[in-house]
Parts: C-alpha cells; structure tokens; sequence
RNA sequence: GGGCCCGUCGUCUAGUUGGUUAGGAUAGCCGCCUGACGCGCGGCUGGUCCCCGGUUCGAGUCCGGGCGGGCCCA
C-alpha cells in the first residue's frame, strides 16, 4: 500500500492527464458496438479562437459529467471532439497577418495560410481541454476543413439538392458591405443608436405634397412607392395618386397597408430597395419593382445619378444638404434606432438582392416543431425558445458565402447555357474554384466550357452535420445505424436557435430524423461583480489562472454548483471552498489508508450499529446522486455526495471509530471499522469520480487499484445503493448514538474541554431510549473519552440531547 | 415592441400534489492548538420568500396585475 503524501494536485493532475491519454482510457469500444449500449455525445465544435474560455469549461465539464458517468452506468461512451474551423475571423487575421486582402491573393495559398493559422489556435484550446480531465476520445477528434470533413459537409448539399430542399434563387439578402458577403439572420446583431428622423416633402399632382418620414434619404433613389395607413384620414385622399420622388424626380404610387404604423414620423413611409425588412415584405406582396441604388461594398451606383461612388453614408450626408438647399424637408427629430450589424465586424448591414444558394427550411418548419417535442430539453424552457424562434423565421437560410475559407459549394455553370451542374458524389470532395467538372461537355448543350462556383458555404453548413459525421455517416450505414441520432447535444441557451436548430433542420432534411435525444442547456457565465462575463467588462477570468491557482478539480466542482440550464456567476469563494474538500477527502483518504496495513479486505461477519448506520446513510447518498444525475442536477449531485462525505463520513463517523482503531476495542470491533471505512470510502470516490477525476484517480490508486484491479476509477462501475446494505432500523438506532456523541462533545466545548479531554465519568439517561444507547454505549464512552459510565436516571443538572431532549446525560472531567 | 427565463438571509442554492418555527452551503461574527486535516472543529447571527391584489381554514408554492434583471428576437 501506498499512503498518500502531501496533497499536491498539480502533480498528480498532469500525471493522469497523461496516463488517461497514454492508456487511451476513454477510448470508444468500436469492438463493442453489437455488444454494449452505446452513448453518443455531439460535442459542439467549437471555433478555434485560441482560447478556452471559462463558458466553454462550463459547457464541457456538463459534458463530461454526463460522459463519466454515463461510462459507470455501463455505457460505451462516444466522446469526440472537433473544431469548427472555418469563419471569418480567420479571414480577417490572415490578411492582418499577411498585409493583403483576400481577393488580392490566390485563394490557394489564402486558404493554407488560415488553415495554418487555424492549427495554431487549436493547439491551446486542446491543451485546456485536456488539462481540465474531460474524457473526450481524441482518436475521433475532426476538423471542419480537413477534405474529408468538408466531402461530408458537400455530399449533404448534393443530397439536399437532388431532394430539392436547396435551391438558387435571387433575393434579397443581408449582406455586409465590409466583408462583401451574404451573412444569415443568425449573424445579425441589433445595436441600438442615436440617427436622425427627416421630413421629406414628396410632390403629388394636384394636392399639397405629402410628407414622408425617413432615416435613410440616401435610399431616395431607390424609392418604389409611398405608403400610408388606410385608416389614416390623413391621407385617405392621396391613396391611388402618384408622387414625385425629391431630387431624383422618377413617380411612384401611394399605397394603403394596414401594417403601417399611423404613429411613427408623420404616418407615410416610402419603400425602398431595400431599407428593412418590411421593405422586402411590401415589394413581395405588391409586386413592386426593385430599384438597386447600393452597390456589394457599400456605394451608391449609377441610379443614384450626381452621388454615385460616394459610400452610403456620404450619400446621406449629401442628399439632405440637397434637399435642404430646396427646402424638401420640414423637420428633423433625434431619435433611437435598432440597426442590424454584421456580428463579426459590426458593419451596419444592407439587404441587397442577389443570387445566392439557400437552403428550404421554411418546408421543414413543421416537421422541425413536432420532432421539438420528441426531444427532452433540460431545462424544459429551452424546447419554447426554439420553437419561438422557429416560428418567427420568414425568410429561408442563405447558405452561400462570398468567402474564400470555407467548403466549397460544389457546382459548376455552363459558359455556354449556363445549366447548373452539381457534383456527383463520387466526385468529392471537390473544389470547383480550382477544379472542373470531370465531364467531356454539357450535358445540356455539349459546351465543354464551364465555370467553377466561387461561392462557399456558411459555416453552419459544416457544423449542423455533426450528429451524422461522428455516427460514421456516410461510409459506415452500420455504424450510422447504431450512433445516430446521438444521446446528447449540450450547449448554451444563447445558440439554441442556432446550433441546435441548424442540427435538426439539416439532419431532418437529410434522414428525416431528429439528430439528437437530449438537449441539455447550459446558462451563461457571469463575472465576479454578476455582470456578463467579458473582456470589455474587465471581469474576465482565464481558464489558466484558475487551474494555477488551484486545481481542474476544483475549476470542475465549481461548474457543477450552478442550476442546470440557468447563469452562473464565477466565483472565487465556490473554487477556494471546493479546494477545501478536495483537502479534506485528501485527509480523510489519508486516515483510512493509514489505518488499513492490516486489514486484508473481507466483510467480517459482525458489523457495529455504527457501521450500518454509516453504510445505510451511504446508500441513501448514492441513490439521491443516482437520481440527481439521472436528471442532470449536477449541483444538488455534488452537494449530497460533499455533504455525506464532510459531515456523515468525517464528522461523525471517523471520530466514532477512532477508538475502536487505536486499539482500545477488540479486533472484531477493530475489523468492521476497517471494513466500513474502506467500503465508504470506496464509494464516495466512484460517486465523486465524475466531477473530480483527478484526486479520485490519485485515491483509487493508492489503495484500491490492488484490490480491484482495474487501471483506472473511472473504468469501474458507478456505486449501487444495495451494495451499501441499506438497514433502516440501524439508521434509526445510529442516529440516537451519534447524536449523543455530539451533544456531550458539544458541552464539553462549552465547558472549555477539548472533545478529547478524558472523563472520569459520564452518567447517562436514555429515557425511552435505553436499547438503542446500550447497543451503542462503547462507541460513546470510547469517542467521548469516558472512563467510566454509569446509566441511571438523572433528575437534576443534566444536559439533553437536542435531537432526542428524552436523553440526559452529565459528566466529570478528569482534572487538568 | 414581442417571446422565453428568473427574482428565497450579503452571495449561491433546496423547497414535493399549497400544510408545523423556510432547509443547506458560503461569506460574517464568537469560541477552541482536538490524536487525518487550523487547508481544521464547535457554535452564533443573517430572510416582510421583489411588490400589490385574489383563491383558500392555510400561499415561497396556485391565479391576476405591477416592478426589476437576463437571453433571444423585432
């Protein structure tokens, strides 16, 4: 036996850190999988920033709670990790890294350049990963931009395509004029600013001109119609009429639409190519014309006539001096607007139309909201999040990109008639901007001249396949058929409408099937001052510093105090306090051991009530942490397992024992308390083994690992509550004792004695109580120090036991 | 403006189908060198359960209306 020296966590850490990794000890049983229940986890990839970041610790340790304890119940556990690579912050750090602009370089060598880049950052993201214990098989571990990712992520849209889900399509989209690029509702961020409201005066033949409110006059030239609230006695007259656009002179119609908002600027609007949304709303439903003014980086064209190639916002500058100088506007008024922004680079955006590739999912909309219901969401709010966001999506997903970091989108154009031609499967991958088509010639007009798509995929395309890539999809139908869907998809509430409903419209357009069974949720981390958690605030912890200062232990424990699915603040206190009880079972570990040299590990024949008391109260602790896992409330797990660990293990029952080990108790008594201390202990560790897999590593080895033989802890069973021979009327008469042990040591403390100081001799009365204390009248008299006890009645200067006021007891100290 | 979520000692958290004095943990305070652990042990003090109504014999819990915070969206 090896008894455990000084509590050094950052040593033993990284000693299993590599001694899991070197023994591939979460390894997936591929041999197994006709043989064991499988357990998939769709590990969200994340995108390789550089850093770790304490959400992400958050997301993962959920993970891997659910992953260890998943491999206890018997599970063969699918554990993988991946990286969402491409994206454009990759872009944008390439060309900060190189000097240039993407289009001014090859796209070949653009890509290597962000493909290594990409490397680089991945390399401390897995360092964390792995310093932190999360017991991710990296054997499967994937990279979106590997070829043999992207095959998948192009044979998906090749499948789509055939199904007709994908289509081509003019349109108008949300397009970023910095980064010259389509970019999906999802990537949009509202921002809230201060602009300017103008009054501007629209000439109507025959009437006074009618005045239209407007925040963006450089949209003049885009003007189709003018529209008014119907209701709106105002203008009841001018519907049907024509005005006059200022300045730029062209007519266009007034127009009734009972969505206009009477209130808002003076009750008229004009629509435009495009302003808003409800733009594109009123152009579709009255078939208005598109007038094109902004050009795809964000300056006005040729119809802007005298302003084309200013940049929009020197066009409005310029057009209201204009109409100022003719007196065309009559008020100005200060107010606040909510404007979309490109969340990348935070670029007001524009809706442009233009020919972009989209994918259907307004028909899956139905089958997307009832698969919502076959999928249990923890919390359960989370299935109402996405359903909200489901139904308020009016427009299809955009899919295409005008990037050039990304998986190609793989089709070809004929120069010559221009028939779209998509790849075959057994093309892939493929990348079309350097590659031509392995075809003689068109099979429609037999041109044998094509040209490449230089579009590429939204990111998302690449990350909603996961659940059927790491089921082996598609080259192992086996495989596929046992993996998918995957048993969990953790992450945080604030990518439900994106991560989780991007994974379930694809694989639903793909497999009819929803991708996952369990959507489990994560809350946000919150600072130490309970404000967000971000670099901007000054709050920000890194994953480092806390794993310096104390341990991935601690960090872990730390993770799982907060409610499933709600924020959690981070809080140095939590980590200084779980460090506590990984010292205090590090101490406790070190008394049992000490105490086992010659115990050979059977169940003697006769247990103390003490003992039963303790491994019943055991098992109760392991059936209310079976059920909190089950439920994945990790907090309320811990805590029952810290709790019974701290004050039922330690507390109480290794004071009570600790005379029957130093050898004033036969060796029977001696023996039950060997068997119950290593039994107990041996539980608490698998219980604990979940979220601190490192110290119950280091404990399991140092004297378990004999016995059992297994390599590692985390290989062993999660404990069963019968294993703990639950026995209700010994909790019952365990309880009497204890809490008596506990009042007199409580009144020796008051009376200024140490709980060791010795009695000459304690007089005890157990009124109703009498069988119970006289089972267990050697445990007190040795753990309160008696030497002597006497029970008798007592009718005056006793004190009671709290728990049970019927017991009294007085004593006398032996003399100082 | 809309949807969803949340308001319980300073802080975090539990609170079953409504049912004794709202439980636990941290922090705070007060004791104690006690033989695995002062990185410890024992104890004490903290709550008008956000507010206002309603239902009920009884509301932290159910209903209605506010107020405040958060996320997502417009």
């Amino acid at each position: 036996m090896d008894i455990l020296g000084k509590f050094n966590p950052k040593e033993y850490e990284v000693k299993w850190m590599k001694y899991w990794e070197e023994r591939r000890v979460y390894s997936f049983r591929r041999d197994l999988l006709n043989v064991k229940s499988s357990y998939v986890i769709d590990t969200p990839p994340p995108y390789p920033s550089g850093e770790f970041h304490v959400g992400n610790a958050l997301n993962w340790c959920y993970m891997d709670f659910v992953a260890r304890y998943k491999r206890m119940k018997g599970f063969n556990v699918l554990f993988p990790q991946g990286w969402d690579c491409h994206g454009l912050p990759t872009e944008v750090r390439a060309e900060r890294a190189l000097g240039v602009k993407k289009r001014d370089l090859e796209a070949k060598k653009f890509k290597e350049v962000c493909a290594k880049l990409t490397e680089e950052w991945i390399k401390p993201m897995k360092e964390s990963i792995k310093r932190l214990g999360f017991s991710v098989d990296w054997s499967m571990e994937y990279k979106t931009m590997s070829p043999d990712y992207w095959r998948r992520t192009q044979l998906s849209f090749v499948l789509l395509y055939d199904k007709g889900l994908i289509y081509r399509a003019e349109h108008p989209v949300n397009w970023c004029p910095r980064c010259e690029t389509a970019i999906a509702e999802a990537e949009i961020e509202y921002v809230e600013r201060p602009t300017t409201l103008n009054y501007i005066l629209f000439e109507v033949e025959g009437r006074k001109p009618i005045v239209i409110a407007t925040t963006r006059p450089e949209l003049l030239p885009s003007c189709v119609a003018v529209f008014v609230n119907p209701a709106d006695d105002r203008y009841k007259e001018y519907v049907g009429l024509k005005a006059r656009v200022p300045l730029f002179g062209h007519e266009v119609p007034i127009m009734a639409d009972e969505t206009v908002d009477m209130e808002f600027g003076s009750g008229a609007v004009m629509v435009c190519t495009y302003g808003d949304k409800s733009d594109v709303r009123w152009q579709k439903r009255y078939g208005l014309p598109v007038r094109v003014s902004i050009t795809e980086d964000g300056l006005m064209n040729e119809l802007a006539g005298p302003y084309k190639g200013l940049t929009v916002s020197e066009a409005r500058k310029k057009i209201i001096e204009d109409l100022k100088a003719k007196g065309l506007i009559v008020k100005e008024e200060r107010i606040n607007q909510h404007v979309g922004t490109c969340w990348r680079c935070h670029t007001p955006i524009e809706i442009l139309p233009r020919l972009q590739w989209f994918m259907k999912t307004s028909a899956l909309r139905e089958s997307v909201e009832r698969e919502a219901f076959s999928i249990v969401w923890v919390p359960e709010y989370a299935r109402q999040r996405l359903l909200d966001w489901v139904k308020s999506m009016d427009w299809d997903w955009v899919i295409s990109r005008q990037r050039v970091f990304a998986t190609p989108i793989p089709v070809w154009y004929c120069n010559n008639c221009g028939e779209v031609i998509t790849a075959k499967p057994e093309w892939l991958p493929v990348d079309p901007r350097e590659q031509d088509p392995p075809l003689d010639r068109c099979p429609r007009c037999g041109s044998r001249s094509f040209r490449g798509e230089s579009d590429v995929m939204d990111t998302w395309m690449d990350s909603s396949i996961t659940c059927a890539v790491i089921a082996g999809w598609p080259d192992d139908p086996d495989s596929f058929s046992k993996l998918f869907p995957s048993d969990l998809q953790p992450n945080g509430y604030d990518i439900i409408r994106t991560w989780d409903y991007y994974l379930l419209v694809r694989h639903l357009g793909l497999f009819g099937k929803a991708p996952y069974k369990v959507a489990l949720i994560n809350g946000m981390v919150r600072g130490t001052d309970g404000r967000m958690m971000h670099k901007s605030y000054g709050n920000y912890i890194e994953v480092r510093e806390v794993v310096e200062k104390y341990c991935a232990d601690a960090l872990r424990q730390w993770a799982a105090s907060g409610a499933t699915g709600y924020d959690i603040r981070f809080r140095w206190e939590d980590v200084d306090y779980a460090w506590r009880f990984l010292i205090k079972l590090w101490n406790a570990s070190k008394f049992v051991l000490s105490n086992l040299a010659d115990y050979e590990g059977s169940r003697p024949e006769n247990l103390r009530v003490l003992d039963v008391w303790l491994l019943s109260k055991l098992a109760d602790t392991v059936e209310t942490a079976t059920s909190f896992m089950e439920q994945m409330r990790f907090n309320e797990a811990l805590e029952s397992i810290r709790d019974f660990t701290w004050h039922v293990f330690c507390d109480h029952y290794i004071e009570a024992v600790k005379y029957r080990l130093y050898g004033q108790a036969d060796d029977d008594s001696r023996r039950a308390s060997q068997y119950t201390l290593s039994k107990a202990l041996f539980v608490i560790l698998r219980l604990l083994a979940p979220f601190c897999p490192f110290i119950t590593e280091e404990i399991y080895h140092a004297y378990f690992k004999q016995k059992v033989g297994v390599e590692s802890i985390h290989l062993l069973e999660w404990p069963r509550p019968d294993e703990c021979e639950r026995n209700p009327a010994a909790e019952k008469v365990g309880s009497i004792i204890i809490s008596t042990i506990a009042a007199i040591r409580r009144t020796k403390i008051r009376s200024r004695l140490s709980p060791g100081h010795p009695l000459e001799l304690l007089q005890l009365d157990p009124g109703p109580h009498a069988e119970a204390l006289a089972e267990g009248l050697d445990d007190v008299k040795g753990t309160c120090r008696a030497q002597e006890v006497v029970v008798e009645s007592l009718q005056s200067d006793y004190h009671v036991v709290d728990e049970y006021p019927d017991i009294r007891f007085k004593f006398r100290a032996v003399k100082r």
